[in-house]
DNA sequence: CGTGTTTTTATGTATATACATAAAAGCATG
DNA sequence: CATGCTTTTATGTATATACATAAAAACACG
């Protein structure tokens, strides 16, 4: 037996993965249960539990009960992106990082905003516009709304020197989101703030937040031409 | 005391997530230890440990040996993509797959991608274009170098009625893989497959896979313009 | 012979306990 | 006082065990 020391959960994932990636567990087969596992890998169930459960996690196996495990038939890549502060991910790649108000305004929205927060159409929400920088370099165009029925405090910032990508970030608390990537070509406005001609491809990130049931804020972040976000699978 | 029935770990979980939301733990604050949580809350310590683990894997949690454990002081909103096969991905939104190879052939590869694959320069690859189809319309056009070193077997596949998007996945197993989001421009190639026109900004994914030291296969999906990927958070 | 009920079974989870390990803090020693 | 060792402590993990639960399979019954 080609078992190594698999007396811990990494053991039995990195047995199991072998397994899997040798094709001796073949894509939509049924691998034995937890027990027999246990036992052949001389360990305790819950270790193999453990392990199984996480590879699940990340789509390798697919568990039902009674059912059992088998070897995802076509296993979803699932790509994690972190969502940082933008201000530690220009940071993190070891720029100096930059931040300039662009706009602040407080007005009816576009009524896809505030349907999207879920606010009556006169509602006057909190309008901001800011661009982060890298190195002096535009490197993100952030817009965006926040509602300041559910957020006044936000009223009471003026923005100019912390973004309000951060200070959300750390005073307004969220239970879920939705996020959103896209491509889009830059408008006549975007371009004026990223310095790059007009309708080049960008990479939009849409985000919606939820505290609850109230919407916090909407923002779309426009990276500059060329951006890439990148993760292992 | 505000516990509810905290003796599952999921009941933990929430307990602490509401404690993290109500602020009553606040950003970058050390929380109890889990010993001391699971007397709180009338349960094992192992439940406790479920619980925060699976918090930290999300980000909202920081924990160190010893050091304890903290709410996470700038929360990374971790995004997470299912990136499935490109068929599924069409069918689960309801519509109508279809599927045309644009082009076949083996020749030298540009440079950018034998480097990519860390094969040599003079190496003849497998290079397959294909379009993907939502009823009827272009949704994503894929743009794939296999690495026939590697996966010999691919040469005897004319990818007519199967896509290699597809093909690989049930036959070439992979270890590990990188993967990139981006806006790019439409070519005039990419339009006229894509019948949008030229310059459109499409959201392209890059991936890279590898079978431990063996690379695979490199390929560009250009989805049609206006796509979106979404996910929650 | 189909349908509803019971049984079986594999995974899911909780617990008490024990030991491992990383890292901070304290202590000792030059 | 600085440096290196030791202790302490919080998390990380393993185990035996038990019970929960979903769902397939078997069964019974009209």
């Amino acid at each position: 037996m080609n078992v190594q020391n698999a007396q811990t959960w990494q053991g039995v994932q990195n047995e199991v993965l072998r397994r899997i990636h040798a094709r001796e567990w073949k894509p939509g087969d049924l691998i034995p249960n937890e027990a027999e596992l246990a036992k052949e890998f001389g360990c305790a169930r819950p270790t193999v539990n453990r392990a199984l459960r996480s590879l699940a996690e990340r789509g390798l196996l697919e568990r039902r009960r009674k059912a059992g495990t088998r070897v995802a038939a076509q296993p979803v890549a699932k790509a994690t992106l972190n969502i940082a502060v933008i201000r530690h991910e220009v940071e993190d790649r070891g720029a100096r990082y930059g931040y300039q108000l662009a706009l602040r305004e407080v007005r009816i929205a576009p009524t896809h905003i505030s349907a999207a927060l879920g606010v009556g159409v006169q509602e006057r929400l909190l309008h901001v516009m800011a661009l982060h920088l890298s190195n002096d370099m535009p490197y993100a165009l952030e817009d965006r709304w926040i509602n300041t029925v559910h957020v006044p405090g936000a009223l009471e910032q003026d923005f100019r020197s912390i973004s309000a990508n951060e200070w959300l970030l750390l005073n307004v608390p969220y239970t879920r989101g939705e996020i959103a990537f896209a491509a889009r070509p830059a408008t006549a406005e975007n371009a004026k703030h990223l310095n790059c001609p007009e309708n080049s491809a960008l990479l939009a990130v849409n985000r919606l937040t939820w505290d609850h049931d109230q919407s916090v804020t909407a923002v779309q972040v426009l990276f500059a031409p060329g951006h890439q976000m990148r993760t292992q699978i």
